[in-house]
RNA sequence: CGCGGGGUGGAGCAGUCUGGUAGCUCGUCGGGCUCAUAACCCGAAGGUCGUAGGUUCGAAUCCUACCUCCGCAACCA
C-alpha cells in the first residue's frame, strides 16, 4: 500500500520561530499531512529540532548555559509554539538525542565504505582571539578584487566574485570582533559529491516535470556542470564525533548530521509507539513510500542535492519524490529582523487572534509561487472580509435559525437524500478540484475552493429564503435549514486539514458522535453516509455563536503604529 | 553578460510548460433581501497582460533585446 512521509525543515535551536519559518514549511506540511489523514491513507509527519553548529554553540556561551540546557529550552518552546499553532507531527525529536548520534554513524560508515568520503587539506583563517577557525562568512574583509570593505569570506556582495577567505585584506573575525587571525592548514573529510554527478543528474532529471519552477530550474542550473565536495567535519566541542581514528576531537558538520534528523526521528518514533515496522524497509527505503521535504527556499540546495546524494550513496534511504519549496514571506515588504524591531510577536498575535484568523490569513499569502508580503491591513481585511463574512456568517445564520424554530431537532427525512441533489453537485465539484489542489500542493488554491463551498452554501441560503418559507410552509423551511445545516456540516469536516480548530467548532454544533470515520467519508465525498447521521433527526448540540470575531479597525491600527515605531 | 524568481484592471494573485474570446478574491458602484457578525445574494464598471522587436492565420503564453523589483541559495543551520 502507497505511503506518504512527510517531513518539514528541522528548526534551529537558536531563536523563536516567526511567521516566515511557519509559512515556509510547517502549516503547508501541516495541511497537506492532514489532508492525506483525512483521505484515509497511510502518512507520517516527522520533525524535530536542529541542535549542532557553531550559531548553537555562540548562543549557549550568551545565554551562560550548556550547549544542551540552551538546545533543550529552545526545542521546548518550539514544540509549545507548534502545538499553539495547531501544527501537528507525529514526532518531534532532537538531534543532539543519542539515537540521533548512532544513526548519523551508519550513514558516515556506509558513506565512507562506498569511498564517498575522504579527507583533505584546505587553507583557513584561525583567530587567535577566540580560538576558533572561521570558515567563509564567520570571517569578514576588505574585496581584493573591488576594495568594497564589507566582503564576506564566500563572497562580496559589492563584486559579487566568489572569495577566497585568506587572500582577504584586513580580515576581521566575525565571532569576537577582533583583527587577529593566521593562516592555517587543516585537515577536513569531505562529502565527495563530484563521484556521484552522473548518478545525481540521473535522478534529477526524473523530475522535472513534477518539481515547482522556483525550485527545478535552480538545481538544475546549479548541478550542471558538477557537485562540489562538501567539508562535513569541523574542529569544534558541541556535536557528533567523527568516527575516526585520524579525526580525534573533530565534529561532524551540523548540515551533514541535521536532515539524518528525519530519520532517526523515524526510528524513534516507531520505538516510542511500539510499531512493529521498520524505519528504513517500512518507511525511508520502501519503494511503495513517497517521501516529500517541506522546506523554505533558502533550504532548497540541501534537500535537493546534499541529503539525496547521501541517501542514494549510503543506500540506506530513497531520494525524495517532491521537495515543495516555498519562497520568502516578508513583513510590508520588508525582511522580517528580529534585531531591528522588524518582526511581529507570534504568541502576543495568537492571544489577540487566535489560532484560527492567523492561520487563515498565512494560507491565504503562502508564498508558494514568489515572495510574498504580511501586512496588518490585509490580515484584517482577509479575516473580516473572507473568514467572518463567508464561513463565519454562514454558519451562524443557518444554526441560529434552526436552533431558534427546530431546538427540539428538525425530522430526519429531510436529511435524506442530499447527495442525489443539484446543490450537493455543486459542493461535490468544488470538493473534487480542493483534494486535486492539495495533492499538488497548492495549497492557497485548495483553501480558495473552500472559501468556494461557503459561497455556494450562502447562495443556497439565500435563494431558498427560509425565512419567507417558514411564514408560509414550515416543512419547507425545514428541508432547507437541513440541507444548509449539511452543507455547514461538510464545510466543518473540509476545513479541517486548514483550520482544525475552526473545524471542530462546527462539528462540535452537530454531534457527540460524529467519529473519525464519518469525518473521512464526508471528506472524501462519499455523502451517502450523512443519511444514516441524522436518521435519529437533526438537533443541534449547544447554543449557536459567532465563530470568527470580527478584528476592529483600531486594533489593526494600533499594530501598524507599534510596528513602524520599532 | 554570477545565479534563480517576479513585473497581469485600485490591491493581492491565477493563467505562461501543452499559443485560440483575460480569470479569481478583496475593494468600488448599482440593485435585492432582512435569517445572520452593517453580515448575505444578484448585476455592473474597471486591464492594449513591464517595454520594443520577431515567429504565427492568431501570443499574457514561443523567440530576441532591453528596463525594473526581490533574493543569495552548496564551509550562515
Amino acid at each position: 500500500m502507497k505511503r506518504f512521509l512527510v517531513t518539514s525543515a528541522l528548526p534551529y535551536a537558536n531563536g523563536p520561530i516567526h511567521f516566515g519559518h511557519l509559512v515556509g514549511a510547517y502549516i503547508p506540511a501541516d495541511v497537506f499531512t492532514r489532508h492525506k489523514k483525512m483521505m484515509g491513507q497511510k502518512v507520517i509527519h516527522i520533525c524535530g529540532s536542529d541542535e549542532h553548529g557553531v550559531a548553537i554553540i555562540m548562543g549557549a556561551q550568551k545565554a551562560g548555559q550548556s550547549c544542551k540546557e540552551y538546545v533543550d529550552s529552545w526545542h521546548k518552546e518550539h514544540k509549545k509554539l507548534f502545538d499553539l499553532f495547531n501544527v501537528e507531527f507525529d514526532f518531534f525529536g532532537q538531534t543532539s538525542a543519542s539515537y540521533h548520534h548512532e544513526e548519523v554513524l551508519k550513514w558516515f560508515d556506509a558513506l565512507n565504505e562506498k569511498g564517498l568520503i575522504g579527507p583533505k587539506d584546505t587553507q583557513q583563517l584561525f583567530c587567535q582571539s577566540c580560538s576558533n577557525h572561521l570558515p567563509d562568512r564567520f570571517v569578514e574583509g576588505k574585496c581584493y578584487e573591488c576594495d568594497y570593505e564589507h566582503a564576506r569570506g564566500d563572497e562580496c556582495p559589492n563584486c559579487g566574485i566568489l572569495i577566497d577567505p585568506t587572500k582577504l585584506i584586513d580580515p576581521v573575525c566575525k565571532i569576537c570582533g577582533a583583527q587577529n587571525t593566521k593562516e592555517v592548514t587543516v585537515t577536513q573529510w569531505y562529502l565527495l559529491q563530484s563521484k556521484f554527478h552522473d548518478h545525481f543528474r540521473d535522478w534529477l532529471k526524473t523530475k522535472k516535470n513534477n518539481w515547482r519552477k522556483t525550485v527545478y530550474p535552480f538545481v538544475e542550473s546549479l548541478t550542471e556542470k558538477g557537485l562540489h565536495d562538501r567539508a562535513i567535519t569541523r574542529d569544534l566541542e558541541w556535536g557528533i564525533d567523527v568516527p575516526l581514528p585520524e579525526a580525534k576531537g573533530k565534529k561532524l558538520y551540523v548540515w551533514f548530521d541535521a536532515p539524518i534528523g528525519y530519520v532517526s526521528n523515524t526510528k524513534q518514533f516507531l520505538k516510542e509507539t511500539g510499531s512493529e515496522e521498520d524505519y528504513l524497509e517500512d518507511w525511508w527505503n520502501n519503494s511503495e513510500t513517497e517521501i516529500t521535504h517541506f522546506v523554505g527556499k533558502d533550504n532548497i540546495i540541501f534537500h535537493t542535492v546534499i541529503f539525496p546524494v547521501m541517501g542514494m550513496g549510503s543506500g540506506r534511504i530513497k531520494p525524495p519524490a517532491d521537495v515543495p519549496a516555498n519562497q520568502f514571506l516578508n513583513l510590508e515588504g520588508k525582511q522580517f529582523s528580529k534585531s531591528s524591531g522588524w518582526y511581529v510577536d507570534i504568541k502576543e498575535a495568537l492571544d489577540q487572534f487566535g489560532v484560527d484568523a492567523l492561520r487563515y490569513y498565512l494560507l491565504s499569502i503562502l508564498p508558494e509561487t514568489s515572495d510574498s508580503s504580511f501586512t496588518w491591513k490585509e490580515f484584517g481585511l482577509k479575516v473580516n472580509g473572507e473568514l467572518a463574512n463567508n464561513i463565519g456568517n454562514l454558519v451562524n445564520r443557518c444554526l441560529k435559525f434552526w436552533k431558534k424554530n427546530w431546538p427540539e431537532g428538525i425530522e430526519s427525512k429531510h436529511f435524506v437524500g442530499f447527495s442525489e441533489t443539484s446543490h450537493a453537485k455543486e459542493f461535490q465539484s468544488s470538493l473534487e478540484k480542493l483534494h486535486e489542489f492539495l495533492e499538488q500542493k497548492q495549497i492557497r488554491r485548495a483553501l480558495e475552493q473552500v472559501m468556494s463551498m461557503g459561497q455556494l452554501a450562502n447562495t443556497y441560503f439565500s435563494d431558498q429564503e427560509p425565512w419567507a418559507q417558514y411564514k408560509t410552509d414550515p416543512e419547507k423551511a425545514a428541508y432547507t435549514i437541513a440541507q444548509s445545516g449539511i452543507q455547514i456540516l461538510i464545510l466543518g469536516v473540509v476545513l479541517e486539514p486548514f483550520l482544525p480548530g475552526l473545524s471542530g467548532k462546527i462539528l462540535s454544533f452537530f454531534s457527540e458522535g460524529l467519529n473519525k470515520e464519518d469525518q473521512q467519508k464526508i471528506y472524501r465525498g462519499e455523502w451517502k453516509v450523512i443519511d444514516e447521521l441524522f436518521q435519529n433527526g437533526g438537533k443541534l448540540q449547544g447554543k449557536p455563536k459567532a465563530l470568527v470575531p470580527k478584528i476592529e479597525d483600531e486594533v489593526i491600527e494600533k499594530l501598524q503604529e507599534k510596528l513602524h515605531q520599532g
